[in-house]
RNA sequence: GGCAGGGUAGCUCAGCUGGUGAGAGCGCACGACUCAUAAUCGUGAGGUCGCGGGUUCGAUCCCCGCCCCUGCUACCA
């Protein structure tokens, strides 16, 4: 029976098109899912939307149609921007679907019923402003109105809500953060730790006014319309996607989740808001929160309003997705902030898919079918494959602690190897001695293997490159959906005897740098 | 302000509990080779290890002060 894997990431606020950072999320979630389902795990990978607040009614407002019809149209320009990247999910969760908010207000009921005492009703009063659909403290306050909403006047507003009684569950989160198990990097986990020092405070579950959300289950006894608040809405649809509020069937087969994978922002209500609503609800908790760091552009924050952007579409288009996808997942590390810039991305491109890897895939396709007739002589494993073991066995155990950027180096190492072993073997001279033909055979079919690995290694991260490349080592058709291409310690068993290779077009053509 | 993490070759970064010559990759220069996408392989280039003190036989790695950068410091998500 093969493990299960559930990997989710965060669900998308659909106030904007998707950009870098989007991508940069979705395609680390989409190589660890792939990752898994190469090591014949069973695998569910869940993205998606978060479609409600009222900024989304605001600009829906703003464009002339109804909240609806503009998430509509967003959903479906993140989807396309997914399909073009080549992320792999499962599901598509959208928060304004039916399911979702069955699920939510289950939920919420759920909890009521378990844990009566979590959730009580209390006045808010503050300024608040609707351009930031939020409660402003005095140090956002100038002149009497919102630092970021200067020609709107703050509202003096004093409502009724329902709060969640997140302080009750300090301990309890403390002892699960300082586990180190729960949300990763440690440097994330640090930061939490401290932020439960300095004392919990209960949050909100619901705003006192009707808005574009979903109707929170109970009213507050005093007749006014409660809308559930942000938190309540949007997390739970990592349960809601595998089923809930149906506690058997699917959500018994894949929750808990085995990683959240999400942002550094959001770090807060992942690893503290969300478990207590679970534990409230006494619900299994995720197994590990993951936040990862940003792409920088040119060492800037990506900032819309800033003018820090990069065209999805323009990055695709440049060198193809396959390249981007590798550029992203070795350039950022997954637990820390990185840049990105196209000077670097064309080095890259260049220097390790183009020259290293590229080039060794043609020149070893050349030469097999130059000296010996486009087919792969038989062979035994030699020391390359012996040497390249301690590589594979890094790479995954790197894949394993959710760091692609350090398992693509070890398989450079090995492509390095390679182009080491080409020279030093000198195959062409070989191929004049008849005497060494024997080393010959086993030269080519050495680095066929080898390059079957690498592929096999890289299908996570350039899944189109590297089918491409198989096909023209002449492996069968179905050759990395077998399952067991990858096991324990990166280690894989193939026979590349009589396949015949094909020279096609270049897996990575050289470009010129302008 | 407080807490945390950083400032190492042009760029991105490794350097575990202090000790022969401070490293890797990319870029760059020179040499070799010719199977290959003018690719590859080899060699080199010599960076005050943020600044100033201190501890020590000896510190990039320990202590103090200072400068600079980043993150967190809860209801936009």
């Amino acid at each position: 029976m093969p493990n299960k894997y559930y990997i989710t990431t965060a669900i998308d606020y659909a106030n904007g098109d998707p950009h870098l950072g989007h991508a940069f999320e979705k395609i680390g979630a989409d190589v660890l899912a792939r990752y898994h389902r190469l090591r014949g795990e069973k695998v569910l990978f869940v993205t998606g939307m978060d479609e409600h607040g009222q900024k989304v009614a605001q600009s829906a407002a703003k464009e002339g149609r109804t909240p609806q019809a503009q998430v509509d149209e967003i959903a479906r320009r993140f989807q396309e921007a997914w399909a073009a990247l080549g992320i792999s999910y499962d599901r598509f969760v959208r928060t304004t679907s039916e399911q979702h908010k069955i699920g939510v207000r289950a939920l919420i009921e759920r909890i009521f019923e378990r844990a009566p005492d979590n959730f009580y009703t209390k006045t808010y009063a503050g300024w608040y402003c609707v351009g930031c659909e939020a409660f402003k403290t005095e140090e956002e306050i100038v002149d009497g109105k919102c630092v970021l909403h200067a020609t709107r006047t703050l509202e003096w507003v004093e409502e009724r809500n329902w709060f969640f009684r997140l302080s009750a569950y300090t301990d309890r989160l403390r002892t699960l953060i300082a586990s180190g198990n729960f949300l990763q990097p440690r440097s994330r986990a640090n930061e939490i730790l401290s932020l439960i020092d300095q004392g919990l405070e209960d949050v909100s579950a619901s705003r006192a006014r009707e808005g574009w959300g979903i109707p929170f289950p109970r009213d507050t006894g005093e007749g006014e319309p409660q809308t559930t608040y942000v938190w309540f809405d949007a997390l739970p649809n990592y349960i809601t996607a595998v089923g809930f509020p149906d506690t058997s069937g699917e959500f018994a087969k894949w929750w808990p989740v085995d990683v959240h994978v999400i942002g550094k922002d959001i770090t807060r209500f992942h690893a503290l808001i969300w478990p207590a609503m679970l534990i409230a609800a006494e619900l299994p908790l995720p197994k590990l929160v993951w936040a990862h760091g940003f792409v920088l552009l040119g060492g800037d924050r990506f900032s819309k309003s800033a003018g820090v952007t990069l065209d999805l579409q323009d990055a695709v288009a440049r060198f193809g997705a396959d390249p981007f996808r590798y550029f992203l997942m070795r350039e950022v590390p997954f637990d820390a902030d990185g840049n990105f810039s196209w000077e670097r991305f064309e080095e890259r491109y260049n220097a390790d898919l183009a020259n290293a890897w590229g080039n060794l895939a043609s020149r070893t396709i050349a030469m097999i079918e130059k000296y010996r007739g486009a087919i792969v002589p038989p062979a035994e494993p030699n020391e390359l494959d012996a040497v390249d073991a301690a590589d594979m066995a890094a790479y995954d155990a790197a894949m394993q602690d959710n760091l692609p950027n350090r398992a693509l180096e070890y398989i450079w190492a090995t492509v390095a190897r390679g182009n080491e072993y080409v020279d030093r073997q000198a195959p062409w001279k070989l191929a004049k001695d008849p005497t060494r033909q024997d080393e010959l055979d086993a030269t080519l079919a050495a680095l066929v293997r080898q390059l079957t690995r690498q592929a096999i290694a890289l299908s996570p991260f350039m899944p189109g490159r590297c089918a491409e490349l198989l096909s023209q080592l002449g492996a069968p058709a179905d050759f990395l959906a077998t399952p067991g291409r990858l096991g324990d310690g990166g280690v894989t068993t193939f026979d590349v005897t009589g396949w015949r290779v094909a020279k096609g077009a270049s897996l990575f053509p050289k470009r010129e740098i302008a």
